[in-house]
RNA sequence: GCCGGGGUGGCGGAGCGGUCAAUCGCACCUGACUGUAAAUCAGGCGGCCUAGUGUCUACGGGAGUUCGAAUCUCUCCCCCGGCA
């Protein structure tokens, strides 16, 4: 993999990261395709909305379809039919997702007097690695961090994510500590294993770290400090997107730990987000996003929609929070190119299950270029989703996708290419 | 006309003497969703209000029995099936 930022206003950047698979302009937004598949988008979808990498997920990957199959079909880009470049995440969010009892989504054989230690998770934490309980068999499964690397080497994974221990968004310091250190003690078995099996690989793949410390200076310091002794292609920032996870958490996550991160390394912040967010975070420095929201949303029935302050479309949108027009002030500040686009902008969402717009007449969104909103109307995606109509999920996924990845385009057109001049270049492992 | 079955909240459909403003679906209304156990989940859903182990009106209409009826009796109306 090769990294070279082209352009920098203030924090922000521009640049370019070159695979295997193809180049990826970056800022990017990564699709999130976790069983091979971007829900509900074909291949040739995903082209035409402008995705340029996808992700699939190491866990559920190996549980279905397995290696052998994959390895069968000589890795997944070839299974899947998509050829552009793929991130793999690790199953460490699985770690944090599985781990936690919840009551809507409870192990069903899962009993109250189990002996075993997992007491009613699907996952238990070792310093050896996590032992899964599949969530489609209940079947045992340990995760260390070489088998993931294997895994991910099967998948045939362009940028690959070491196993973390992503800490919960009510995690105090103390287990936030704790995640920081055995994911620093993974990711040393991680390195050592990644460095053996793809040392003679003619297309080596590469490998991110991914740094954790929750909105804990010193832990993310710390947590960057062990991971920058080694050479990866590129550092994560980990355990800022979970569920009921605070905005002001993932501010200080950003600020505490994007300074450390050295200019010639792209940034992930992992499964951020939100619009006004993902602007937020381009403003200081991140390359690269990824977020089940664009799909997920669409299949629970919201579009999201951006508009200037004046445009009549807000009469149907559902404005931002307080907290989260107070975010979006971030983006009023004239310091960057950057913001000074988005001043004024606003995102919200449309929820097509309210009956308000059963009569439409409009597209989803005023001047969206996707399929839908240039070829329906708010009336007819409401029927649709009211009918539960596969195509309502289909459309509003692809109007999802379209919105932020234009987001992105957008973002990148909107700096002046008038340096050209690389400012710096990272092609030391490809 | 006779015989049989039935009329419960917007709809379907439980309940068949008290713990029933009434199980459960559907529909409807809210809300959530962030490295996907999610085309999912949570809450609300008779009226009123000082919003509560509050109050009023309610299970086709009417009249009874009973301390107490959606539940039992009588009667009327209506619907469905069978036979004339």
């Amino acid at each position: 993999m090769k990294f070279s930022l082209t352009k920098k206003i203030n924090n922000a950047r521009i640049g370019k990261i070159t695979t295997h698979h193809g180049d990826i302009d970056t800022p990017v937004f990564m699709p999130v395709g976790t069983m091979g598949s971007v829900r509900a988008m074909k291949g040739t979808e995903l082209v035409g909305v402008g995705a340029q990498i996808i992700l699939g997920n190491t866990y559920h990957l190996y549980l279905r379809p397995g290696v052998d199959i994959l390895e069968r079909f000589g890795g997944l880009h070839n299974f899947m039919g998509w050829h552009g470049p793929i991130l793999t995440d690790s199953g460490g969010y699985q770690v944090f997702s599985l781990g936690k009892r919840s009551d809507s989504f409870q192990s069903a054989e899962e009993g109250e007097g189990s002996i075993d230690s997992f007491q009613g998770n699907l996952v238990r934490i070792t310093d050896e690695g996590a032992v899964f309980k599949s969530h489609i068999d209940g079947s045992k499964h340990l995760f260390t961090p070489e088998k993931v690397i294997d895994i991910q080497l099967a998948i045939g994974s362009d940028i690959m994510m070491p196993l973390d221990h992503c800490p919960s968004a009510d995690a105090d310091d103390k287990e936030i500590e704790a995640a920081v250190d055995l994911t620093s003690k993974w990711f040393e078995r991680t390195w050592k294993y990644f460095d053996k099996k793809t040392k003679e690989m003619e297309k080596k793949p590469a490998l991110f770290a991914i740094i954790q410390g929750g909105a804990n200076e010193k832990l993310r310091k710390r947590s960057f400090e062990f991971l920058s002794q080694f050479l990866v292609d590129g550092f994560s920032i980990g355990g800022v997107a979970n569920a009921g996870e605070s905005k002001l958490k993932q501010q200080k996550a950003l600020e505490f730990t994007l300074p450390l991160i050295p200019e010639d390394k792209p940034r992930y912040l992992m499964g951020v987000g939100e619009p006004a967010d993902i602007i937020n975070a381009i403003n200081q420095g991140v390359d690269m996003f990824d977020c089940v929201l664009p799909t997920r949303l669409a299949r629970h029935g919201v579009a999201w929609v951006s508009s200037s302050s004046s445009d009549r479309l807000l009469e149907s949108v559902t404005l931002p929070d307080a907290v989260a027009q107070e975010r979006c002030t971030t983006l009023d500040s004239p310091q960057s190119n950057l913001t000074n686009l988005w001043l004024g902008k606003k995102f919200g969402k449309v929820d097509f299950r309210k009956s308000s717009l059963r009569e439409g007449s409009g597209p989803i969104m005023e001047g969206c270029d996707c399929f839908a909103c240039r070829v329906h109307s708010r009336a007819y995606i409401h029927h649709l989703v009211k009918s539960k109509e596969i195509l309502g999920i289909r459309l509003l996924t692809e109007h999802n996708l379209r919105f932020v990845l234009r987001l992105f385009e957008d973002i990148r057109r909107s700096v002046a290419w008038d340096n050209k001049e690389v400012l710096a270049v990272d092609d030391r492992s490809m």
